[in-house]
RNA sequence: GGCGUGGUGCCCAAGUGGUCUAAGGGAGUGGUUUGCAAAACCAUCAUUCGCCGGUUCGAAUCCGACCCACGCCUCCA
Protein backbone atom coordinates (compact mmCIF):
# COMPACT_ATOMS: atom_id res chain seq x y z
CA UNK A 1 0.00 0.00 0.00
CA UNK A 2 2.43 2.65 1.10
CA UNK A 3 1.86 6.10 2.43
CA UNK A 4 -1.27 7.95 1.40
CA UNK A 5 -1.79 11.65 2.08
CA UNK A 6 -4.79 13.89 1.70
CA UNK A 7 -4.01 16.46 -0.95
CA UNK A 8 -5.92 19.71 -0.78
CA UNK A 9 -5.49 20.09 -4.53
CA UNK A 10 -7.56 17.01 -5.30
CA UNK A 11 -9.49 16.96 -2.04
CA UNK A 12 -8.74 13.32 -1.61
CA UNK A 13 -6.23 10.87 -0.29
CA UNK A 14 -3.52 10.09 -2.79
CA UNK A 15 -0.66 7.67 -2.91
CA UNK A 16 2.42 9.63 -1.90
CA UNK A 17 5.11 9.46 -4.55
CA UNK A 18 8.04 11.83 -4.15
CA UNK A 19 9.58 13.51 -7.17
CA UNK A 20 12.92 11.88 -6.44
CA UNK A 21 12.48 8.36 -5.07
CA UNK A 22 13.31 8.20 -1.40
CA UNK A 23 13.60 11.95 -0.95
CA UNK A 24 11.07 14.45 0.28
CA UNK A 25 11.30 18.21 -0.06
CA UNK A 26 9.02 19.73 2.54
CA UNK A 27 8.07 23.35 3.05
CA UNK A 28 6.01 24.50 5.99
CA UNK A 29 4.74 28.03 6.53
CA UNK A 30 6.31 29.39 9.69
CA UNK A 31 5.42 32.13 12.13
CA UNK A 32 5.28 35.87 11.78
CA UNK A 33 7.50 36.96 14.63
CA UNK A 34 5.58 39.91 16.01
CA UNK A 35 4.44 38.15 19.17
CA UNK A 36 4.82 34.89 21.04
CA UNK A 37 3.21 32.09 19.09
CA UNK A 38 0.01 30.70 20.60
CA UNK A 39 -1.21 27.19 21.12
CA UNK A 40 -3.19 27.26 17.88
CA UNK A 41 -0.07 28.00 15.90
CA UNK A 42 1.57 25.04 17.53
CA UNK A 43 -1.25 22.76 16.56
CA UNK A 44 -0.10 23.23 13.00
CA UNK A 45 3.58 22.98 13.83
CA UNK A 46 3.04 19.81 15.83
CA UNK A 47 1.11 18.29 12.92
CA UNK A 48 3.98 19.17 10.62
CA UNK A 49 6.38 17.60 13.09
CA UNK A 50 4.34 14.41 13.12
CA UNK A 51 4.41 14.35 9.34
CA UNK A 52 8.12 15.03 9.28
CA UNK A 53 8.84 12.32 11.84
CA UNK A 54 6.62 9.81 10.13
CA UNK A 55 8.26 10.43 6.77
CA UNK A 56 11.58 9.75 8.47
CA UNK A 57 10.14 6.62 10.09
CA UNK A 58 9.12 5.48 6.61
CA UNK A 59 12.70 5.86 5.48
CA UNK A 60 12.53 9.05 3.44
CA UNK A 61 15.43 11.45 3.25
CA UNK A 62 13.92 14.80 4.10
CA UNK A 63 14.81 18.40 3.46
CA UNK A 64 12.55 20.57 5.55
CA UNK A 65 12.28 24.34 5.24
CA UNK A 66 10.26 26.60 7.51
CA UNK A 67 10.20 30.31 6.86
CA UNK A 68 10.26 33.08 9.42
CA UNK A 69 8.27 36.15 8.43
CA UNK A 70 10.22 38.99 9.97
CA UNK A 71 8.87 41.87 7.94
CA UNK A 72 5.20 42.66 7.39
CA UNK A 73 2.61 45.21 8.53
CA UNK A 74 2.44 43.89 12.08
CA UNK A 75 6.15 43.57 12.73
CA UNK A 76 6.70 47.09 11.41
CA UNK A 77 3.77 48.54 13.30
CA UNK A 78 4.67 46.96 16.63
CA UNK A 79 8.40 47.58 16.43
CA UNK A 80 7.78 51.23 15.69
CA UNK A 81 5.33 51.45 18.54
CA UNK A 82 8.01 50.06 20.81
CA UNK A 83 10.66 52.29 19.39
CA UNK A 84 12.98 49.39 18.60
CA UNK A 85 14.50 48.50 15.27
CA UNK A 86 12.70 45.88 13.24
CA UNK A 87 15.66 43.52 13.57
CA UNK A 88 15.87 43.75 17.34
CA UNK A 89 12.14 43.44 17.66
CA UNK A 90 11.79 40.31 15.57
CA UNK A 91 14.90 38.55 16.82
CA UNK A 92 13.48 38.44 20.34
CA UNK A 93 10.33 36.68 19.13
CA UNK A 94 12.29 34.51 16.80
CA UNK A 95 14.30 33.26 19.74
CA UNK A 96 11.15 32.70 21.78
CA UNK A 97 9.74 30.68 18.90
CA UNK A 98 12.75 28.38 18.79
CA UNK A 99 12.54 27.88 22.52
CA UNK A 100 8.91 26.89 22.20
CA UNK A 101 9.72 24.40 19.44
CA UNK A 102 12.20 22.81 21.76
CA UNK A 103 9.71 22.70 24.61
CA UNK A 104 7.34 20.73 22.39
CA UNK A 105 10.08 18.41 21.17
CA UNK A 106 9.62 19.48 17.57
CA UNK A 107 12.41 18.33 15.28
CA UNK A 108 14.14 21.43 13.86
CA UNK A 109 13.79 22.16 10.17
CA UNK A 110 16.96 22.08 8.10
CA UNK A 111 16.54 25.70 7.09
CA UNK A 112 14.76 28.62 8.71
CA UNK A 113 15.04 31.32 6.08
CA UNK A 114 14.03 34.79 7.23
CA UNK A 115 12.19 37.02 4.79
CA UNK A 116 14.63 39.89 5.26
CA UNK A 117 17.47 37.66 4.10
CA UNK A 118 15.77 36.79 0.84
CA UNK A 119 14.87 40.19 -0.52
CA UNK A 120 17.03 39.78 -3.61
CA UNK A 121 15.50 36.45 -4.70
CA UNK A 122 12.08 38.03 -4.22
CA UNK A 123 13.04 40.99 -6.38
CA UNK A 124 14.35 38.63 -9.04
CA UNK A 125 11.10 36.77 -9.01
CA UNK A 126 9.01 39.91 -9.27
CA UNK A 127 11.21 41.09 -12.14
CA UNK A 128 10.52 37.87 -14.01
CA UNK A 129 6.81 38.29 -13.46
CA UNK A 130 7.05 41.85 -14.79
CA UNK A 131 9.02 40.68 -17.81
CA UNK A 132 6.49 37.98 -18.56
CA UNK A 133 3.56 40.35 -18.21
CA UNK A 134 2.06 38.78 -15.09
CA UNK A 135 2.69 41.86 -12.97
CA UNK A 136 2.26 45.59 -13.23
CA UNK A 137 3.11 48.66 -11.24
CA UNK A 138 0.29 50.82 -9.91
CA UNK A 139 0.16 54.60 -9.78
CA UNK A 140 1.43 54.69 -6.21
CA UNK A 141 4.40 52.48 -6.86
CA UNK A 142 3.09 49.15 -5.59
CA UNK A 143 3.62 46.16 -7.83
CA UNK A 144 0.73 43.74 -8.23
CA UNK A 145 0.22 40.28 -9.61
CA UNK A 146 -2.46 40.28 -12.25
CA UNK A 147 -4.61 37.25 -11.62
CA UNK A 148 -6.45 37.89 -14.85
CA UNK A 149 -3.31 36.65 -16.61
CA UNK A 150 -3.43 33.33 -14.82
CA UNK A 151 -6.53 31.35 -15.76
CA UNK A 152 -5.76 28.61 -13.27
CA UNK A 153 -6.12 30.98 -10.33
CA UNK A 154 -8.36 29.42 -7.69
CA UNK A 155 -7.37 25.83 -8.43
CA UNK A 156 -6.35 25.06 -4.86
CA UNK A 157 -9.30 26.56 -3.04
CA UNK A 158 -11.78 26.16 -5.89
CA UNK A 159 -12.66 29.76 -5.71
CA UNK A 160 -13.88 31.60 -8.72
CA UNK A 161 -12.37 35.09 -8.50
CA UNK A 162 -15.44 36.62 -10.14
CA UNK A 163 -17.75 35.35 -7.43
CA UNK A 164 -15.73 36.56 -4.53
CA UNK A 165 -17.15 39.27 -2.43
CA UNK A 166 -14.60 41.94 -1.68
CA UNK A 167 -13.91 42.48 2.00
CA UNK A 168 -15.66 45.17 3.94
CA UNK A 169 -12.44 46.98 4.39
CA UNK A 170 -11.05 48.77 1.38
CA UNK A 171 -7.44 49.67 1.78
CA UNK A 172 -6.01 52.65 -0.01
CA UNK A 173 -4.18 50.55 -2.52
CA UNK A 174 -7.43 49.17 -3.91
CA UNK A 175 -7.70 52.21 -6.10
CA UNK A 176 -4.56 51.51 -8.07
CA UNK A 177 -5.29 47.85 -8.69
CA UNK A 178 -6.57 46.71 -12.07
CA UNK A 179 -8.42 43.78 -10.57
CA UNK A 180 -9.97 43.67 -7.13
CA UNK A 181 -8.27 40.37 -6.33
CA UNK A 182 -4.83 41.30 -7.60
CA UNK A 183 -2.36 41.10 -4.77
CA UNK A 184 0.78 42.99 -3.89
CA UNK A 185 4.19 41.62 -4.82
CA UNK A 186 6.04 44.76 -3.80
CA UNK A 187 4.80 47.51 -1.54
CA UNK A 188 6.08 51.02 -2.09
CA UNK A 189 7.55 52.73 0.95
CA UNK A 190 5.15 54.76 3.09
CA UNK A 191 5.99 57.07 5.98
CA UNK A 192 4.60 54.60 8.49
CA UNK A 193 7.23 52.10 7.37
CA UNK A 194 9.93 54.22 9.00
CA UNK A 195 13.38 52.94 8.26
CA UNK A 196 12.16 49.65 6.87
CA UNK A 197 12.92 49.72 3.18
CA UNK A 198 14.91 48.10 0.41
CA UNK A 199 15.63 49.51 -3.00
CA UNK A 200 14.24 47.78 -6.03
CA UNK A 201 13.72 48.46 -9.73
CA UNK A 202 10.31 49.84 -8.71
CA UNK A 203 11.59 52.19 -6.09
CA UNK A 204 12.20 51.74 -2.39
CA UNK A 205 9.78 49.60 -0.46
CA UNK A 206 9.34 46.08 0.85
CA UNK A 207 8.05 42.77 -0.43
CA UNK A 208 4.45 41.66 -0.17
CA UNK A 209 3.78 38.74 2.11
CA UNK A 210 3.07 35.96 -0.37
CA UNK A 211 6.21 36.37 -2.44
CA UNK A 212 8.52 35.39 0.40
CA UNK A 213 7.32 31.81 0.58
CA UNK A 214 7.59 31.40 -3.17
CA UNK A 215 11.09 32.83 -3.29
CA UNK A 216 12.42 30.96 -0.29
CA UNK A 217 10.85 27.61 -1.07
CA UNK A 218 12.00 27.53 -4.68
CA UNK A 219 15.47 28.80 -3.79
CA UNK A 220 16.01 26.12 -1.15
CA UNK A 221 13.96 23.23 -2.49
CA UNK A 222 13.83 23.80 -6.24
CA UNK A 223 11.09 25.12 -8.49
CA UNK A 224 9.06 21.96 -8.12
CA UNK A 225 8.96 20.17 -4.79
CA UNK A 226 6.89 17.61 -2.90
CA UNK A 227 4.91 18.88 0.06
CA UNK A 228 3.79 22.27 1.26
CA UNK A 229 1.96 22.60 4.58
CA UNK A 230 0.20 25.27 6.56
CA UNK A 231 -2.94 26.06 8.48
CA UNK A 232 -6.28 25.97 6.67
CA UNK A 233 -6.52 29.71 6.97
CA UNK A 234 -3.51 30.01 4.72
CA UNK A 235 -5.19 28.20 1.87
CA UNK A 236 -6.72 31.41 0.73
CA UNK A 237 -5.30 33.71 -0.28
CA UNK A 238 -1.75 32.90 0.73
CA UNK A 239 -1.23 29.51 -0.86
CA UNK A 240 -3.37 30.30 -3.84
CA UNK A 241 -1.19 33.31 -4.49
CA UNK A 242 1.98 31.35 -3.97
CA UNK A 243 0.97 28.92 -6.66
CA UNK A 244 0.15 31.72 -9.07
CA UNK A 245 3.42 33.56 -8.53
CA UNK A 246 5.61 30.51 -8.55
CA UNK A 247 4.17 28.77 -11.56
CA UNK A 248 4.07 31.97 -13.57
CA UNK A 249 7.68 32.70 -12.70
CA UNK A 250 9.16 29.29 -13.34
CA UNK A 251 6.76 27.87 -15.86
CA UNK A 252 6.91 24.64 -13.89
CA UNK A 253 4.50 22.96 -11.50
CA UNK A 254 5.11 24.27 -7.99
CA UNK A 255 4.02 21.74 -5.37
CA UNK A 256 2.65 18.20 -5.67
CA UNK A 257 0.95 17.80 -2.30
CA UNK A 258 -0.67 20.55 -0.27
CA UNK A 259 -1.55 19.66 3.30
CA UNK A 260 -3.50 21.84 5.67
CA UNK A 261 -4.00 21.57 9.41
CA UNK A 262 -7.43 22.40 10.77
CA UNK A 263 -8.02 24.96 13.45
CA UNK A 264 -7.67 24.62 17.13
CA UNK A 265 -10.74 25.89 18.92
CA UNK A 266 -11.13 26.89 22.53
CA UNK A 267 -14.53 26.36 24.08
CA UNK A 268 -15.82 25.57 20.63
CA UNK A 269 -14.72 28.87 19.17
CA UNK A 270 -11.74 30.16 17.39
CA UNK A 271 -9.16 31.41 19.83
CA UNK A 272 -9.00 35.16 19.97
CA UNK A 273 -7.73 37.77 22.30
CA UNK A 274 -11.06 39.54 22.43
CA UNK A 275 -12.87 36.40 23.58
CA UNK A 276 -10.29 35.94 26.29
CA UNK A 277 -9.70 32.32 25.33
CA UNK A 278 -6.16 32.88 24.25
CA UNK A 279 -3.41 30.48 25.33
CA UNK A 280 0.30 30.60 24.77
CA UNK A 281 2.54 27.64 25.32
CA UNK A 282 4.74 29.47 27.79
CA UNK A 283 1.81 30.58 29.88
CA UNK A 284 0.48 27.03 30.09
CA UNK A 285 3.89 25.73 31.10
CA UNK A 286 4.29 28.49 33.66
CA UNK A 287 0.90 27.52 35.04
CA UNK A 288 2.22 24.03 35.61
CA UNK A 289 0.89 22.10 32.63
CA UNK A 290 3.24 19.53 31.25
CA UNK A 291 4.69 20.13 27.78
CA UNK A 292 4.37 16.46 26.90
CA UNK A 293 0.67 16.59 27.72
CA UNK A 294 0.28 19.65 25.52
CA UNK A 295 2.11 17.96 22.67
CA UNK A 296 0.00 14.85 23.13
CA UNK A 297 -3.22 16.78 23.01
CA UNK A 298 -2.23 18.77 19.94
CA UNK A 299 -1.02 15.68 18.16
CA UNK A 300 -3.60 13.02 18.92
CA UNK A 301 -6.56 14.55 17.18
CA UNK A 302 -6.31 14.00 13.47
CA UNK A 303 -4.88 17.08 11.80
CA UNK A 304 -7.85 17.64 9.48
CA UNK A 305 -10.24 17.61 12.39
CA UNK A 306 -11.01 20.69 14.43
CA UNK A 307 -9.51 20.34 17.87
CA UNK A 308 -11.27 21.72 20.89
CA UNK A 309 -8.63 22.70 23.38
CA UNK A 310 -9.26 22.66 27.09
CA UNK A 311 -6.94 22.35 30.04
CA UNK A 312 -9.14 19.59 31.46
CA UNK A 313 -8.22 17.40 28.54
CA UNK A 314 -4.58 17.76 29.46
CA UNK A 315 -5.28 15.47 32.42
CA UNK A 316 -6.50 12.74 30.09
CA UNK A 317 -3.35 13.21 28.07
CA UNK A 318 -1.17 12.75 31.14
CA UNK A 319 -2.95 9.50 32.02
CA UNK A 320 -2.36 8.11 28.57
CA UNK A 321 1.28 9.16 28.56
CA UNK A 322 1.86 7.70 32.01
CA UNK A 323 0.44 4.40 30.84
CA UNK A 324 3.03 4.32 28.09
CA UNK A 325 5.80 5.46 30.39
CA UNK A 326 4.89 2.84 32.98
CA UNK A 327 5.08 0.12 30.36
CA UNK A 328 8.36 1.45 29.06
CA UNK A 329 9.81 1.44 32.58
CA UNK A 330 8.73 -2.15 33.16
CA UNK A 331 10.43 -3.22 29.94
CA UNK A 332 13.58 -1.32 30.86
CA UNK A 333 13.75 -3.21 34.14
CA UNK A 334 13.04 -6.59 32.66
CA UNK A 335 15.01 -6.57 29.43
CA UNK A 336 18.38 -8.26 29.09
CA UNK A 337 21.42 -7.16 27.14
CA UNK A 338 20.57 -9.17 24.08
CA UNK A 339 17.51 -8.19 22.16
CA UNK A 340 15.46 -11.15 21.20
CA UNK A 341 12.68 -11.63 18.75
CA UNK A 342 9.46 -9.91 19.54
CA UNK A 343 6.55 -10.76 17.34
CA UNK A 344 4.50 -8.61 19.62
CA UNK A 345 6.59 -5.55 18.81
CA UNK A 346 6.73 -6.35 15.13
CA UNK A 347 2.98 -6.68 15.01
CA UNK A 348 2.49 -3.37 16.78
CA UNK A 349 4.81 -1.63 14.36
CA UNK A 350 2.98 -3.16 11.44
CA UNK A 351 -0.40 -2.04 12.73
CA UNK A 352 0.92 1.37 13.64
CA UNK A 353 2.34 1.80 10.16
CA UNK A 354 -0.79 0.55 8.52
CA UNK A 355 -2.85 3.19 10.32
CA UNK A 356 -0.40 6.04 9.92
CA UNK A 357 -0.03 5.27 6.22
CA UNK A 358 -3.61 6.40 5.85
CA UNK A 359 -3.07 10.11 5.99
CA UNK A 360 -1.51 9.96 9.46
CA UNK A 361 -4.38 8.20 11.19
CA UNK A 362 -3.00 8.85 14.63
CA UNK A 363 -5.97 7.36 16.47
CA UNK A 364 -5.51 4.08 14.70
CA UNK A 365 -1.80 4.25 15.32
CA UNK A 366 -2.28 4.78 19.01
CA UNK A 367 -4.78 1.96 19.20
CA UNK A 368 -1.99 -0.32 17.97
CA UNK A 369 0.36 1.05 20.60
CA UNK A 370 -2.08 0.58 23.45
CA UNK A 371 -2.86 -2.93 22.33
CA UNK A 372 0.85 -3.59 22.59
CA UNK A 373 0.85 -2.10 26.08
CA UNK A 374 -2.02 -4.24 27.26
CA UNK A 375 -0.66 -7.46 25.82
CA UNK A 376 2.86 -6.70 27.02
CA UNK A 377 1.69 -5.92 30.53
CA UNK A 378 -0.34 -9.08 30.58
CA UNK A 379 2.67 -11.19 29.64
CA UNK A 380 4.81 -9.42 32.22
CA UNK A 381 2.17 -9.97 34.91
CA UNK A 382 2.00 -13.65 34.11
CA UNK A 383 5.73 -14.09 33.88
CA UNK A 384 5.43 -15.08 30.25
CA UNK A 385 7.81 -12.54 28.82
CA UNK A 386 11.47 -13.42 28.46
CA UNK A 387 14.15 -10.84 29.11
CA UNK A 388 15.13 -10.92 25.46
CA UNK A 389 11.57 -10.41 24.35
CA UNK A 390 11.29 -7.40 26.63
CA UNK A 391 14.25 -5.91 24.85
CA UNK A 392 12.60 -6.48 21.51
CA UNK A 393 9.31 -4.97 22.60
CA UNK A 394 11.10 -1.99 24.09
CA UNK A 395 12.91 -1.52 20.81
CA UNK A 396 9.59 -1.45 18.98
CA UNK A 397 8.10 0.97 21.46
CA UNK A 398 11.03 3.31 21.07
CA UNK A 399 10.78 3.12 17.31
CA UNK A 400 7.17 4.17 17.49
CA UNK A 401 8.17 6.92 19.85
CA UNK A 402 10.52 8.27 17.22
CA UNK A 403 7.29 9.30 15.51
CA UNK A 404 5.32 10.35 18.57
CA UNK A 405 8.17 12.21 20.24
CA UNK A 406 6.53 11.91 23.64
CA UNK A 407 8.46 9.51 25.84
CA UNK A 408 11.74 11.35 25.41
CA UNK A 409 10.25 14.60 26.68
CA UNK A 410 10.96 15.89 30.12
CA UNK A 411 7.98 15.73 32.44
CA UNK A 412 9.39 18.10 34.98
CA UNK A 413 7.91 21.42 35.78
CA UNK A 414 10.02 24.45 36.19
CA UNK A 415 8.78 25.05 39.71
CA UNK A 416 10.24 23.70 42.95
CA UNK A 417 11.90 20.42 42.11
CA UNK A 418 13.02 18.17 44.89
CA UNK A 419 16.47 16.82 44.17
CA UNK A 420 16.89 13.14 43.53
CA UNK A 421 19.25 12.44 46.38
CA UNK A 422 16.62 13.46 48.89
CA UNK A 423 14.08 11.27 47.15
CA UNK A 424 16.41 8.28 47.04
CA UNK A 425 17.26 8.69 50.72
CA UNK A 426 13.61 8.69 51.71
CA UNK A 427 12.89 5.68 49.53
CA UNK A 428 15.83 3.86 51.10
CA UNK A 429 14.55 4.68 54.59
CA UNK A 430 11.10 3.41 53.65
CA UNK A 431 12.57 0.23 52.25
CA UNK A 432 14.35 -0.42 55.53
CA UNK A 433 11.19 0.25 57.49
CA UNK A 434 9.25 -2.17 55.31
CA UNK A 435 11.86 -4.86 55.74
CA UNK A 436 11.58 -4.35 59.48
CA UNK A 437 7.79 -4.65 59.03
CA UNK A 438 7.44 -1.18 60.50
CA UNK A 439 4.57 -0.22 58.23
CA UNK A 440 3.57 2.78 60.26
CA UNK A 441 6.91 4.36 59.53
CA UNK A 442 6.83 3.16 55.91
CA UNK A 443 3.48 4.84 55.36
CA UNK A 444 4.68 8.01 57.02
CA UNK A 445 7.59 8.12 54.61
CA UNK A 446 5.27 7.53 51.68
CA UNK A 447 3.13 10.41 52.87
CA UNK A 448 6.19 12.58 53.23
CA UNK A 449 7.20 11.88 49.64
CA UNK A 450 3.65 12.44 48.55
CA UNK A 451 3.84 15.91 50.02
CA UNK A 452 6.94 16.52 47.97
CA UNK A 453 4.98 15.59 44.85
CA UNK A 454 6.52 12.15 44.52
CA UNK A 455 4.49 9.02 43.89
CA UNK A 456 5.87 5.58 44.66
CA UNK A 457 5.24 2.39 42.77
CA UNK A 458 6.37 -0.82 44.46
CA UNK A 459 7.39 -3.58 42.10
CA UNK A 460 9.05 -6.94 42.65
CA UNK A 461 12.24 -5.38 41.32
CA UNK A 462 12.15 -2.51 43.79
CA UNK A 463 10.44 0.82 44.21
CA UNK A 464 9.93 3.13 41.25
CA UNK A 465 9.00 6.74 41.70
CA UNK A 466 7.69 9.51 39.56
CA UNK A 467 6.80 13.12 39.99
CA UNK A 468 3.14 13.66 40.46
CA UNK A 469 1.10 14.74 37.48
CA UNK A 470 0.72 18.44 37.42
C1' G B 1 -24.04 35.57 -1.53
C1' G B 2 -19.76 31.92 -2.62
C1' C B 3 -16.63 27.89 -0.66
C1' G B 4 -15.88 24.30 3.25
C1' U B 5 -15.98 21.16 7.85
C1' G B 6 -18.17 18.44 11.67
C1' G B 7 -22.34 16.10 14.72
C1' U B 8 -20.41 8.22 17.03
C1' G B 9 -21.24 5.76 24.68
C1' C B 10 -20.40 10.14 30.68
C1' C B 11 -15.77 12.84 28.14
C1' C B 12 -12.09 12.46 24.01
C1' A B 13 -11.89 9.79 19.43
C1' A B 14 -11.27 5.90 15.04
C1' G B 15 -14.17 3.58 11.49
C1' U B 16 -16.87 5.98 5.29
C1' G B 17 -21.28 -0.28 1.92
C1' G B 18 -21.08 -6.67 4.76
C1' U B 19 -15.35 -9.16 9.01
C1' C B 20 -19.26 -3.00 13.09
C1' U B 21 -24.24 -6.72 17.83
C1' A B 22 -18.73 0.04 16.29
C1' A B 23 -11.15 0.32 17.64
C1' G B 24 -8.29 2.98 21.18
C1' G B 25 -7.64 6.54 25.57
C1' G B 26 -9.94 8.78 30.01
C1' A B 27 -13.90 8.33 33.78
C1' G B 28 -17.31 4.67 36.21
C1' U B 29 -18.62 -0.27 38.20
C1' G B 30 -17.26 -5.43 39.82
C1' G B 31 -13.01 -8.70 40.45
C1' U B 32 -7.56 -10.49 40.65
C1' U B 33 -3.04 -8.76 42.74
C1' U B 34 -0.84 -5.77 46.86
C1' G B 35 1.44 -5.21 54.28
C1' C B 36 -1.28 -0.64 52.63
C1' A B 37 -1.25 1.92 48.12
C1' A B 38 -0.23 2.79 43.17
C1' A B 39 0.46 0.45 38.77
C1' A B 40 -0.97 -3.73 36.06
C1' C B 41 -4.44 -7.48 34.52
C1' C B 42 -9.62 -9.55 33.85
C1' A B 43 -14.84 -8.40 33.31
C1' U B 44 -18.51 -4.74 32.44
C1' C B 45 -19.67 -0.02 29.94
C1' A B 46 -23.45 2.46 22.33
C1' U B 47 -28.52 -3.70 19.14
C1' U B 48 -26.45 2.07 18.29
C1' C B 49 -23.70 6.15 15.05
C1' G B 50 -27.84 14.56 15.02
C1' C B 51 -33.18 14.05 12.90
C1' C B 52 -36.56 12.28 8.87
C1' G B 53 -37.09 9.80 4.38
C1' G B 54 -34.84 6.99 0.22
C1' U B 55 -31.31 3.51 -2.52
C1' U B 56 -29.58 -1.58 -1.42
C1' C B 57 -30.06 -8.51 -0.08
C1' G B 58 -27.27 -5.34 3.45
C1' A B 59 -25.76 1.72 5.67
C1' A B 60 -22.63 4.86 11.07
C1' U B 61 -20.81 4.48 6.07
C1' C B 62 -24.35 6.17 -0.44
C1' C B 63 -28.53 9.87 -1.96
C1' G B 64 -32.23 13.89 -0.59
C1' A B 65 -34.38 17.21 2.97
C1' C B 66 -33.99 19.22 7.77
C1' C B 67 -31.81 20.69 12.69
C1' C B 68 -27.35 22.12 15.35
C1' A B 69 -22.21 23.79 15.73
C1' C B 70 -17.89 25.84 13.50
C1' G B 71 -14.51 27.95 9.73
C1' C B 72 -12.72 30.70 5.21
C1' C B 73 -13.91 34.57 1.47
C1' U B 74 -9.90 40.67 6.04
C1' C B 75 -1.27 39.71 5.41
C1' C B 76 -4.94 34.94 11.49
C1' A B 77 -1.54 28.35 11.99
Amino acid sequence: MGLRLFNTLSRQEEQFTPITPGEVKLYTCGPTVYDVAHIGNFRTFVFEDLLRRYLAFRGFEITHVMNITDVDDKTIRDSMAEGTSLGDFTSAYKQAFFEDLKTLNIVPAHHYPAATEYIQPMINMIQKLMDKGFAYQGDEGDVFFNIGQYPEYGRLTRINPDQMRPGERVSSDEYEKEGIRDFALWKAWKPEDGEVQWSSPWGKGRPGWHIECSAMSTTLLGNHFDIHCGGVDNMFPHHENEIAQSECTTGEPFVNYWMHAEFLLVDGRKMSKSLGNFYTLRQLVTDGYRPDAIRWMLMTTHYRQKLNFSVERLDDAIKAIERLRGFQARLEEWKSGTIGEADLGARAIMQFTEAMDQDLNISGGLAAVFELVREGNRLLDNGEMSHQMAGGVLEALNQINSVLGILDMSVENAAGLVDETTIQDLIEARKNARQALDFTRADALRAQLENLGIELIDTPAGTRWKRRNS
